[in-house]
DNA sequence: AAGTGGTCTAGACCACGGC
DNA sequence: CCGTGGTCTAGACCACTTG
């Protein structure tokens, strides 16, 4: 059974908005496979090549992905979590208030020397160490953000002695140094992934981040936490109140 | 002359890592035209359909633009505008702040009655009409958003009038209504345009877009402003302080 | 007319997953 | 083993830009 197709529009182009429409309607349903490269030449008699072409933006919009040897699955629409941002919300308390079973992973840290940056932001001098950590965040088991975290060594001194059973940055502030950072300012920005962290967010690098870089605070006033969160677009919203 | 390649990665890729490293190290700079397809072939000594792999990945990752007949071009690398988010400011303020020229133009508009999610924003009634208003708006001559403006007809009653020589919205509010609608909320979410987004900002569809749903408010409290803004990712910056 | 990118065909071999 | 997607070749014609 083949499938006619108009001619004003690029015959690859046609395809894939046929696909989409599909989805879209569900008649290719989420996490199911769509017909295969071969069943889709023949349904609209082109060149397999042609159908490559189609596939490939429907990949690259985040409609569906590959798996060599199995096929094109559809995927889960996600409905973004909505984080209400404000200067005393964190992570935690967020998902702990929304419900959601959440985690996160020290993916990485070390000490060392501010960059220029770093240096402006937390009104540093070019020989005040900082610990610089990398945090893998979770909902539901799937990875949601990346965040790079920079604080002054001596608002956190030894603090390698309490990241060996990480389990929550907020809480290690807390119990050991007796901090409750707040929020100062944020920065929003819509970018694409760096390769790193798409591999890290389990993502194709087409898939957009909202980055947010943050400055938290000492309640009486000096900075202590300066952060760039990539969190990925399709699973967050977040939302500020005036 | 021909080039040697790895052969842990796929072809395409490797080319693809080794344009973008040329575009990064300036050897093909900003706005200029890098090598034809052709000379790609010659170069890597391969077929011209993996060629055009490569440099599709480059346009869908936004490094380059192609042109029919003319040929590649590396895309000028936007700087972010800076764009200062709280309760008072508009659109207008913060260009004129940064010195930026800029400009915006009304899409299209109409009346009519308001959708479900419309009526829950402004707390509207089934048969309150509304006016929605489809702004384009511009800095330094290129276009930065679209934006879905919603307001209740009662608000701002026989709008059409002062349409005809749409400048700034702010304006129209403030010369006509004496209204200075305040921000009460936003929300930001990262996302890809929709094809007719991606045609009036003059982006491909593969270039991240800030998603901005805000409600503004009369200073007394009720609402009279409801809008979604799709702004370029790579434009804009948006500081939100607390 | 020559060169550029855009579309499409036909066919080959490989790597991976599941039966 | 077969079917799947991933990579690559060789060649064709078209639409558009430039000289």
């Amino acid at each position: 059974m083949t499938m006619k197709l108009n001619e004003d529009m690029p015959c690859h182009l046609e395809i894939s908005e046929y696909l989409i429409r599909n989805i879209q309607s569900g008649i290719f349903r989420e996490n199911e496979k769509i017909p295969s490269e071969n069943e889709l030449c023949l349904k609209f008699n082109v060149n397999r090549h042609v159908i490559r072409q189609a596939l490939t933006r429907l990949t690259n919009l985040g409609w569906i992905t590959p798996f060599q040897g199995k096929g094109c699955y559809v995927n889960s629409l996600q409905k973004p979590i909505q984080y209400v941002l404000s200067s005393n919300t964190r992570f935690s308390d967020n998902m702990e208030n929304l419900g959601v079973v959440h985690q996160s992973k020290l993916l990485s840290w070390e000490k060392g020397l501010p960059s220029r940056v770093e240096m402006k932001n937390l009104l540093l001098s070019e020989k005040q160490a900082v610990y610089r950590l990398e945090i893998l965040r979770f909902i539901e088991g799937q990875p949601l953000s990346v965040t790079t975290t920079v604080m002054p060594e001596e608002e956190v001194p030894q603090l390698e002695i309490y990241l060996q059973e990480f389990k929550s940055l907020y809480q290690i502030m807390l119990d050991h140094y007796q901090l409750r950072p707040v929020r100062s300012r944020s920065i929003f920005q819509a970018s694409l992934p760096l390769l790193r962290d798409a591999k890290v967010l389990e993502i194709p690098e087409n898939i957009p981040i909202i980055q947010i870089e943050s400055l938290m605070n000492h309640p009486t006033g000096n900075s202590i936490e300066y952060s760039i969160a990539r969190i990925r677009g399709d699973m967050h919203k977040c939302l500020v109140e005036f």
